[in-house]
DNA sequence: GTCTGCAAAACTCGTTGGTT
DNA sequence: AACCAACGAGTTTTGCAGAC
């Protein structure tokens, strides 16, 4: 399943000042722009399958994607949802290794593939790029501890809670500012993320509701008490 | 008590075809 | 082209039984 091609410059691009490209200059960015192809995907499909060789990176101009594992018993582990802005695929093509995820579209998604020659010529030219790399590197691996942590300490509620929060930062991303955050995810994705079953996450949904730490309409989940979700969560 | 898995019912959403 | 109803597929919800 292929996406349709588009057509997005890198001074046109609506997320260039947020992306990992921000420190390139105009030579730099002239060259990428000149090699990278864009495509839009539909929801469901895949931009790259676990397994498989890297062959470029791809940078996010719009949309949400979730990037998971297969486990042994065909359950998926969603590890992260990335959204415009974020670079995906390096960290597999610097290290030689072959993709340790898959990455699906979770709505209309439009994203710059740029080939590894040319992303590898700017690891070799630009010192401010591979700090930049680097950093995010530095940060995920942070963030996979904590990750790594929260499922293995917490219970499932408290898991649930986190996850919430969590997602509440990545969809106020794409929320304009005063109108009301709607993380739309399907129950199940919620469920591969918190790492419990789907009915798991409909009941303790429904609990956070008769709370009133949160708000839902279809499968849009409205986070009403962030405050309050900190403490079922547990983050100090 | 907490969580999971299964099954069934209810609901939602996207697609298709007909009508205006 | 726009609107609407019907349909089917997919998703959500609920109840129950059972494992830990």
């Amino acid at each position: 399943m292929r996406g349709r091609r588009i057509s997005i410059t890198c001074d046109e691009c609506s997320v260039h000042k947020i992306s990992k490209f921000k420190s390139l200059n105009d030579s730099e960015l002239d060259r990428i722009n000149y090699h990278k192809s864009c495509t839009a995907y539909k929801k469901g499909q895949i931009l790259f399958h676990e397994d498989t060789r890297p062959l470029g990176v791809f940078c996010i101009n719009a949309g949400k994607l979730k990037v998971y594992k297969t486990g042994d018993d065909g359950k998926d582990q969603i590890i992260q949802i990335a959204k415009s802005g974020d670079l995906l695929g390096y960290r597999a093509m610097i290290s030689e290794d072959l993709y340790p995820v898959t990455a699906e579209a979770l709505e209309e998604v439009k994203v710059c593939f740029i080939p590894k020659s040319e992303f590898m010529k700017l690891i070799d030219e630009s010192h401010d790029f591979v700090m930049m790399l680097l950093k995010d590197a530095c940060q995920e691996l942070g963030d996979m501890t904590g990750m790594m942590t929260t499922l293995a300490q917490k219970s499932v509620r408290e898991r649930l809670a986190v996850t919430l929060l969590m997602l509440k930062r990545v969809y106020e991303a794409d929320t304009p500012e005063g109108e009301e955050i709607e993380i739309n995810l399907t129950r199940e994705d919620l469920a591969n993320i918190v790492g419990t079953a789907t009915e798991t996450v409909i009941r303790l949904l429904h609990d956070f509701k008769e709370e009133e730490l949160i708000r839902t309409s279809g499968r849009k989940i409205m986070v009403l008490e962030p405050e309050r979700l900190v403490k079922v969560g547990n983050i100090y």
